[in-house]
DNA sequence: GCCTAGGTCCCGTTA
DNA sequence: TAACGGGGCCTAGGC
């Protein structure tokens, strides 16, 4: 029910705490020196080091060195991992299909294996995302531009689903692309091919109009929506929506103590 | 030197821990029940729960559950962590600036505080990347097309670097875009904005044949494709690149052993 | 610093 | 199942 911490154990030992921790549903970490093998999509060998390796009981594993936020290997949700003392050394093999994928993390020694019960909510609401920003236009369609009238969210085409589907002023169809932040020449494509495809939906003759919501585009963007004839309307998502957590920097308790970098401006409490 | 763990320790406690751990460059983990607010390019809030913290020396900071390949928060490297104990609970705060974002774990039980020591190698060669996928073509051109003569690679237009430019067997300009797998609607338009911006840069006349080497296209590319006048040779990374790590499945030294999901399948020593 | 594109991208949703 | 697009994408390489 609680933590479980095996520090310095046997390779044995390490192999029987990992199958307990796995048949609890736990999250298992093993830190010690280990080499790493993948093949699948792509292959990958990493040398001897000493790294941490994440097992969750969905099957993703993760390895991870001291820099970087993306593991330095890893295996999907989905995988299957097993253990087993080879030579003895403990090696944990992560396998999945479809595609097939193999992952293998050989330790020559393992410092420490943890078994840790998680628990309690898994999944965070983001705010700010480009689903707060359709909702922003659909409260106030004139911040698209005055005049217009959205018809349909996700309307398919033969290129895909479009964002938002309208109306002008003048009854145009108007095709808009919402994008949470500062886009490239990718989104002005994506957005001419919708409306490039619309435009073989709708009577002969009649023009369709493509809007590209963004808070702001590159150059080459603004270069490629011009060329298309399409426009770009600057806009971001709301700041915050309704729910905000942030009621901090009130009462002391402690002093703050600055870790990593170690910075040279003065340290105090606040922010 | 070594790996350092303490046991349900007082936040206090804790609180030494991690910045001992920092002022050694070691990576720390924390473990227990503990909210997680983010705000920065978007905002989020995790209610109570028990949840894996990891803390990296170069500023990474990852929150895990028992779910998923991806952290359910986060904060890249460059981020500055601090701790400090409010209200009696072990606070973590990790900040960055450009963007400005702010992630806070505050713990109200800390079941586990680990300083790994981390070393060795933290970066991997991949073997079956658009790398190595340019480097078959330039060892054997006419895999494009026979005839085909590279000319360049990272060629400069107007849209971008274009991945391989040539010549076909009758002189025209050929642009080659390269993708390691399977593509979809997006890599047929980067193609067509390169061949457009080198038709502009070569003289009026002179057409500018489109190629995406990879190892398969969606049927939507495929339109894409044949709208554009630009065509597909199937081709996929090389799947081995000289250096292989697959000398295992000899001798035994323990039985296997399954964790994680259990199936149904019988264990045998083989792969 | 921004821009551009690759990635073992991951991930959810829908046809 | 595959495909398509979003993502706090992350990350590397240029300019």
């Amino acid at each position: 029910m609680s933590v479980t911490t095996l520090h310095r154990p046997t390779h044995r030992d390490a192999l029987s705490a990992l199958s307990a921790a796995f048949e609890r549903g736990e999250l298992v970490t093993v830190f010690g020196r280990c080499t790493v093998d993948y093949d699948g999509r792509a292959a990958s060998s990493l040398g001897p080091g000493d790294r941490l390796l994440i097992l969750k009981p969905d099957g993703t594993a993760l390895v991870h060195t001291d820099e970087q936020r993306t593991p330095v290997n890893w295996q999907p949700p989905g995988s299957e991992h097993r253990a087993a003392v080879r030579d003895g050394r403990l090696r944990v093999r992560s396998v999945r299909g479809n595609p097939d994928e193999r992952l293998d993390v050989r330790f020559e020694r393992v410092d420490q294996v943890s078994a840790l019960p998680v628990t309690g909510g898994r999944s965070v609401d983001v705010y700010g995302s480009e689903e707060d920003l359709r909702q922003e236009i659909l409260d106030d369609p004139d911040l698209v531009e005055p005049g217009f009238e959205p018809a349909a969210t996700e309307r398919q085409t033969a290129a895909g689903p479009v964002d938002l589907f309208g109306h002008d002023d003048e009854g145009r169809p108007v095709v808009v692309e919402l994008k949470r932040r500062r886009v490239g020449p990718d989104a002005a494509g994506q957005l001419g091919r919708y409306v490039e495809a619309l435009s073989r939906e709708v009577p002969d003759g009649t023009e369709v109009r493509g809007v590209l919501v963004a808070p702001s585009v590159t150059d080459r963007a603004r270069e490629l929506l011009a060329e298309k004839g399409l426009s770009h309307v600057p806009l971001a998502p709301p700041a915050e929506s309704s729910t905000a957590a942030d009621t901090a920097a009130s009462g002391d308790g402690g002093e703050p103590t600055t870790v990593g970098d170690s910075s040279s401006e003065p340290e105090d409490g606040a922010d």
